[in-house]
DNA sequence: TCATAATATATGGTTTTCCATATATATGGT
DNA sequence: ACCATATATATGGAAAACCATATATTATGA
């Protein structure tokens, strides 16, 4: 994990990133079908954003059976951390960062989840 | 000040732009003649981030005579100073960045300067 | 064969950059 | 005080680079 702050922010300026790397930071792990619901967005444009997010080393994935899961890489630098969770602040109570919580909440049979959350 | 996460990620994640907010951050006050020196760019670039980061309220600026004096916005929200912070600390001892400090101490003629720093 | 996920290509739009020039202020000479 | 000049900063317009998106296709696993 070598990345370096200007990359690091040029990779997370962009909204579709930022909602799934907010999202994936409050859930944990997420699917890529899951995001997909939650953004609300196509499944190639979630899945290349993911795939570039990957290849820079701010997300990992993981795959069981048909899904793959994603979650923020281990490996993550304090301050890129740091700078996720005051993102996450400057997020709280605007759209469409909002929505997107409560979103994933609300959506039906996602893969991983318990029955009786 | 109104500024929203995904615009003010956007602005500074140029370079350009997070090499002066950086600077402005450890400095206090920096003229666009100080500005140009430090990060070694020409006086019409640095002059035109600025110029953005002034319109989106990231930076305010006061004229003293010939030179305008830049610097954060007093009214900059809690979680983007936080993500400046964050973002000195992934700097840290990395080019250019690294270099832009001591530039700016060693610069001749400093308009603001103490002569006797 | 069906569901999930990744990739290729083309395209449209934005951003950055550069150069030249414009504006604002200060200074020196008369 | 006036005029010319120098310094500091800003801006208009054009060219180039960059990035995100859509659509279609391909891969992988059940």
């Amino acid at each position: 994990m070598n990345i370096n702050i200007n990359d690091y922010l040029k990779q997370i300026s962009d909204q579709t990133r930022l909602r799934s790397l907010i999202l994936l930071h409050k859930e944990g792990e997420l699917c890529v079908c899951e995001l997909t619901y939650a953004l609300a967005l196509s499944q190639p444009k979630v899945s290349r954003h993911l795939g570039v997010l990957r290849e820079m080393g701010i997300v990992q994935g993981r795959r069981d059976g048909l899904w793959i899961y994603y979650s923020l890489h281990r490996d993550l630098p304090d301050w890129a951390l740091s700078i996720l969770e005051s993102a996450a602040q400057g997020a709280e109570g605007v759209e469409p960062f909002a929505s997107d919580q409560t979103s994933i909440r609300s959506m039906p049979n996602r893969p991983g989840a318990a029955c009786c959350a």
